[in-house]
DNA sequence: TAAGTTAGTTGTCAAATGATAATTATTAAA
DNA sequence: TTTAATAATTATCATTTGACAACTAACTTA
């Protein structure tokens, strides 16, 4: 196996990734959010409760714009704060309602463009593809690790 | 097997492609490139000759600004224009001798880390890597077919 | 308890990006 | 041959985003 040529090919697969992330999402309405907080939505959605420090760190913006943002969004109502018990610096971040049900409105779109694209995959199609994120995700995307490390 | 289910494990596997891919590229030096100029590098690099209509549709960025963008990168010496032959309206772009040499830097960067993720890796699982690839690109991640569209 | 560290906030500034209108030149279509 | 459409440019403006400094409060450690 040629290292080169599967770099290559990474670098192909990546970028259809992205694409297809791209174009399942563009045209959901995201009324008057920003796409940084939309991002920091979707991550609270996943991973709530979250701290400032944890969004700030995996979506790779400043704690000082993070706060700025995060404000914005609980002024809309769409995420709640609440101080974390063991420790009274922290704050716990989590949807609201209201945020909840944009979030699964935002899910739902982008689920129902995904289920379009396997409208024509057999039960083996679809065996094979959950197989095939599992190779990648426990190799090649595995998370939490660094090369250099700054 | 539940189609709900292959949904939320395509988010995570999306979510990971999107991360490692960030921390693949994020200490690789831009200089005053800007993020959006990078890309657009990048799609240049790949796909050269482009016009700058391609450049806009793929990136997802105005003719305006594509046009306002690519002028700081020709300005810059990093990649020229040449008149299309069957359509004088049409501009060619490619990558400068500048610009290619810093995009096999860029490439070369990003292939160090994705060797150094695969370091550990055995022939059979190089194999399995590059098998699990192909089927995505050709199921999920398929390029260039629209669903609702607009 | 004093000093240092961590979590988060506020304010300000500059740069990057997105959006729109108006324009030229060229090609395609009626 | 007028008309419409396409490719690209220029100019301008508003918004978004990123960066930095200074600050408070709470926690940790020596």
């Amino acid at each position: 196996m040629d290292n080169k040529e599967l770099f290559h090919q990474a670098v192909s697969f990546i970028t259809a990734v992205h694409q297809v992330t791209f174009d399942m999402t563009k045209d959901f309405e995201l009324g008057d959010i920003t796409p940084v907080q939309y991002g920091m939505l979707e991550y609270i959605a996943v991973s709530q409760p979250v701290t400032l420090s944890e969004i700030s760190e995996c979506k790779h913006i400043s704690m000082p714009n993070t706060s700025r943002e995060l404000k914005k969004l609980t002024d809309r109502g769409l995420c709640e704060k609440f101080d974390a018990p063991e420790d009274k610096r922290k704050q716990y971040i989590r949807l609201s309602a209201v945020g909840q049900s944009f979030m699964n409105a935002a899910f739902a779109h982008m689920e129902k463009e995904f289920q379009y694209r396997l409208r024509h995959s057999t039960e083996a199609d679809l065996k094979r593809i959950a197989e095939a994120m599992q190779v990648l995700q426990e190799s090649l995307f595995q998370e939490g690790f660094k090369s250099g490390g700054a």
